[in-house]
DNA sequence: TTGCTCCTCACGTCACGTGAGGTGGC
DNA sequence: TTGCTCCTCACGTCACGTGAGGTGGC
């Protein structure tokens, strides 16, 4: 039951998410992305689904959020060990409190994000309030008289 | 009549606004902020509410909508003429057709930036859709048994 | 006069972009 | 075998950060 997976190249990957390449080997290199180490020196890398998905979070959260690489490793780091977290999550499958541990994790990065994400939604109402109010007063002086 | 401003110095003014003078320089230097040719070489820089004002908006702009600085240019650069503007506007308190193209340009200015800032908002709701929907998942199977 | 902030270079940094030169897979 | 994409340096760029050395205003 050897499952093969759909492997893509890195060109195909960055095409795929909007990005270059060289995005993808920076980020792996700054540890945002899986290093596989059992790479040979010059070999291509080679990209799953998991790893599709994976980038296109980490870069919706870079662009959305504005927040530096470092940071942003910090935020995501928790869901590098999201794979291995799954193996362990069915390997311990009578182990209750560990699974519920791992929830509780997982919950709380999840938290953390969306915290984020809401606290950058409202800068934008504001700004947008903002925007809408000025754009209603030129339109009031225009039916004015101008 | 010498309507005397209250002039603040440039590391006020970035204290106020949550930047760096370092910031303020280098956006004078890219034609962000007017740069008053009248002052003499070294001397100190002076900044009234308007242009507080303006610094602030370009700021909001440029971390909410991640814009790079010569787009952003692009985008308020019609705001710099806006004082002048302003001024033609009551010089011109007669021409109503001259009153009203200015009218209708900042309202087309006004009409990009909330364009760019509700597509930048579509972005962010989905990605707290998909935030929520993953931490849902996790509640429920945390509920569940876990 | 003493500090403090200001000034102008100018080099450093972060997040990549962009060739330079070479190897590997349809 | 011919292209094409891939690889690894390595330097360039954008948006500033950070001293270096000096001048100016409460």
């Amino acid at each position: 039951m050897t499952r093969t997976a759909e492997l893509m190249r890195i060109g195909d990957v960055a095409a795929r998410v909007g990005t270059t390449p060289r995005t993808i080997r920076f980020y792996e290199e700054k540890g945002l992305l899986p290093d596989r180490g059992d790479r040979e020196a010059g070999a291509h890398r080679a990209y799953d689904a998991a790893d599709v998905e994976r980038l296109e979070h980490v870069l919706r959260l870079k662009a959305l959020l504005g927040v530096s690489l470092e940071d942003l490793r910090a935020l995501v780091e928790a869901e590098d060990t999201r794979a291995a977290l799954r193996e362990e999550f069915h390997a311990t499958a009578q182990d209750a409190p560990r699974r519920r541990e791992i929830l509780l994790d997982l919950g709380a990065l999840l938290d953390r994000q969306l915290e984020l994400v809401r606290a950058r939604r409202g800068e934008l109402d504001a700004l947008e309030a903002d925007l809408a109010e000025r754009r209603a007063k030129v339109a009031d002086r225009l039916a004015a008289g101008a």
